[in-house]
DNA sequence: TTTAGAAATAGTAATTATTACTATTTTTGA
DNA sequence: TCAAAAATAGTAATAATTACTATTTCTAAA
């Protein structure tokens, strides 16, 4: 039960902090290969879980059916890009407010909320003004 | 590509507005069953998706992998229950004005939300105290 | 330093939710 | 009534993730 060092474990989570992106699975699996050849897509899931468990890594799920990890743990919201899809990191203050407020409106008791936005990414917003030029 | 009437459309909606607990799909699948025996996953799944572009139904993804559909369409939130997993309605006005905060600490442009709450439901959180007593 | 047992791994198989495919049936407008 | 478009049932395929298992690695104690 008590937890052991892996070499793999630490690459994992060297690489994503290397990230802003918020990687997939698949992504840290084939990134991380470049230097870990054979490591299986197994471990990948396994240690990213593990690490999302223990709280050093952050688990993001956008609704579009993939997990996606952040190394960054610091309380902050995310934007998806309805044109490119990426996700963005989005650092304002956080929300706690609506969860008082949706407390007033609910029976049982409200812990806590998930929130994500949407919209155009810095980049797309250029891409679409410079075609208008 | 026009629309056609077709039966198992009708009684997919039929059954979605009894229901207030956001069945999934194989929950669908399995009662409408009862009044209609050999209606397909598939024309199951075909029709929530359609029901969901028409904006007939919504559906909704809260992180769990699994989409549930909701027949009542108006402007609300939801509770995800971490005792029992039920999804509880939360009739309270939209809070647009997280959209207009998030704008102001983002480079592109935010254009809306998705929240969910979490948190115990009134039926766990009576058997919780009922437990005590 | 050696070693034994626990933990982790690689590789593969299985699972789960969902979508795609196709021959047949249903719908609907002329 | 009829023909083309749309929808269906049934099955196969896909994609993300988890489970399984024999082997390897880690680590604490002898």
């Amino acid at each position: 039960m008590a937890l052991k060092y892996s070499r793999q474990r630490q690459v994992i989570k060297d690489f994503l902090m290397t990230r802003k992106d918020h990687p997939t699975a698949d992504t840290v699996y084939i990134n991380v290969r470049h230097e870990y050849p054979n490591i299986s897509l197994g471990t990948v899931y396994r240690n990213l879980s593990l690490l999302a468990d223990l709280g050093e890594i952050t688990r993001l799920r956008l609704g579009d059916g993939v997990d996606r990890f952040d190394a960054d743990t610091s309380n902050h919201y995310h934007c998806v890009c309805k044109e490119c899809g990426s996700v963005v990191d989005l650092n304002m203050d956080s929300l706690d407010h609506i969860t008082q407020i949706a407390n007033q409106h609910f029976d049982g008791q409200i812990q806590g909320h998930v929130i994500y936005f949407h919209g155009i990414c810095k980049d797309c917003c250029c891409k679409k003004c410079s075609a208008k030029i």
